[in-house]
RNA sequence: CGGGACGUAGCGCAGUCUGGUAGCGCGUUCGCUUGGGGUGCGAGAGGUCGCAAGUUCAAAUCUUGUCGUCCCGACCA
């Protein structure tokens, strides 16, 4: 293995792949399409779910449990739905293996065959509103408001680590609802939430906004999403919140009765954020060092390194550092002290900084006798000496300005690289620098779609933020009332 | 399913055109060395060259077949 990392700057997929690989994220398994997560990525993406489901239940939510496979004729009954996922569904269709005819290996039992096939969840709207139809009675009934973490199966054709695997994990919240208004706010609180969640822990400003009808989701009224830039210009879908509309309801007959005694069809939202909230995070602030983790997201926020020769001086250095180790673990900071003799201190340094931790303290000989330590921040490389008195506190306040720190350089990423553009040549060249295009479209599919087949950008999303503001399409010169966010997409 | 590559040590690769002793880097093991940014030196372990058949005195190398993997496109959180 090469001790340096390829340069972000010059073959992106490629540092991309080796600071998962390196930082001791994932892999890929031997099944095709899926992923291994190791167990420092899977920390991070704990941190993450801890972050959300007190974010969930703040918000009145409650976590359930649905089956991972879905009959065949569930996924049906919702006409859009079914289209949409039918091209990518693993399906099981026996529920027994023999041994092979020459009595090696196995083989499918013929006469194990499903009568009706299984679908493994691409995502669990309808085993959920099938549920629903038994908990659904009455207005007393609603709102229901629940979600479930999971895995879940898309058999894509290309995969990339977290961005896009065949299995990932996921949450999804679904709910139902007496009225379309509460529904529709439903969908935008937890569109906020999802905001909330990537400015203020992965430290990503994202653009809110709906989704163009091509792009939304198969049998939702209106698509609400959060979309990101990465450090290559190119756009990344965060998470989505759907308003779902009667359609589900209707669809699995769920009906219930309301206040002035009538039966009505409940109102549905679905929303859901994946392990790809990981690939977001790397993207969005490693660099040529490795992984750059927000403070609020990291595994280990503190690393104590000592620098020593002999096991006599690291003896007087772990007096020194000890109380440090066990302040910094009481003022409820995850803090490591390194002291593993198998590596030395430099070798450290890069490891630690590869893997992204966000504050290391060195602490050596020379510290020890001027009574200071070594502080160094993963964010911008910088280090300072200090004396040990009153360090903890300094750590603590360094850790939320770190924190703000690389959102602030995450948000003027993309303002920088964020262009209104008002001529298709100007749109032909710019989408080929990459970033953000705000432009205007005059609403129609035909548009959009010949934009991408041009261009291969597409409409991230029509900005809720966004002002009104006559002008013309860039691409067809039709009256248009809104600029919408174009950009090549992950 | 269309287009293009590749299967050689745990990992990454050279060698294949022009057949002739199985190589390099990283990792790993041992010893010394070094220690405020991935130390340096030395020694060692590790491969029926994807599989099968053929040509040949001789095949990683040529021929045919076969299996597998990856990349680009369509699909997508």
């Amino acid at each position: 293995m090469s001790k340096s990392l390829p340069k972000r700057s010059e073959n992106y997929s490629e540092w991309y792949n080796e600071i998962v690989k390196r930082a001791d994220l994932a892999e890929n398994s031997a099944v095709r399409g899926c992923m291994v997560i190791k167990p420092y990525g899977y920390a991070i993406w704990e941190k993450m779910q801890r972050a959300l489901d007190d974010m969930f239940k703040a918000t009145g939510h409650v976590n359930a449990y649905f089956p991972l496979f879905v009959p065949k004729s569930f996924l049906e009954k919702e006409e859009e739905h079914a289209e949409g996922f039918a091209k990518e569904c693993a399906v099981v269709t026996h529920y027994r293996l023999k041994a092979g005819p020459d009595g090696k290996g196995l083989v499918v039992d013929p006469n194990a065959k499903l009568e009706e096939e299984l679908i493994i969840r691409p995502t669990s709207e309808t085993v959920i509103w099938n549920t629903y139809k038994n908990w659904i009675q009455s207005w007393r009934d609603l709102p229901l408001l629940i979600n479930q973490w999971c895995n879940i199966v898309r058999w894509e054709m290309r995969t990339r680590l977290f961005l896009r695997t065949t299995e990932f994990l996921w949450q999804e919240g679904h709910t139902a609802h007496a009225t379309e208004q509460e529904a529709v706010e439903e969908t935008e609180r937890m569109l906020g939430v999802y905001a909330t969640f990537a400015e203020e822990w992965i430290a990503l400003p994202v653009i809110k906004g709906v989704k163009s009808p091509n792009e939304r989701f198969a049998g939702a009224v209106e698509t609400y999403c959060i979309e990101g830039l990465m450090q290559d210009g190119k756009a990344l879908q965060c998470g989505t919140s759907h308003f779902l509309g009667q359609n589900f309801s209707k669809s699995f007959d769920v009906q219930f009765v309301n206040k002035e005694n009538q039966l009505e069809y409940p109102w549905a939202t679905s929303w859901g954020v994946s392990t790809r909230l990981m690939g977001a995070l790397i993207m969005a602030h490693s660099d040529d060092q490795g992984l750059v983790l927000p403070p609020r997201l990291a595994p280990i926020q503190v690393v104590i390194v000592p620098i020593y020769k002999t096991p006599e001086d690291l003896a007087k250095i772990s007096e020194k550092a000890n109380p440090i180790f066990e302040e910094l673990k009481a003022a409820g900071i995850s803090v490591k002290y390194d002291d593993d003799d198998k590596q030395r201190s430099g070798w450290k340094f890069a490891e630690y900084e590869l893997r992204g931790v966000p504050i290391r303290l060195g602490l050596g000989l020379r510290d020890l006798e001027n009574g200071t330590v070594e502080i160094a921040r993963r964010d911008n490389l910088t280090k300072e000496s200090r004396p040990i008195d009153g360090v903890v506190e300094h750590i603590k306040a360094l850790l939320d300005e770190i924190q703000a720190n690389i959102y602030e350089r995450a948000l003027k990423f993309r303002e920088d690289n964020t262009f209104r553009v008002d001529s298709w040549d100007e749109f032909q060249a710019q989408i080929e620098r990459g970033g953000f295009i705000s432009a205007h479209w005059d609403g129609t599919a035909e548009t959009e779609e010949k934009i991408k087949d041009a261009t291969k950008a597409t409409i991230r999303c029509i900005p809720l933020a966004g002002p009104d503001e006559n002008g013309k399409c860039v691409y067809s010169g039709a009256p248009s009332s809104r600029r919408v966010i174009f950009a090549r997409a992950y």
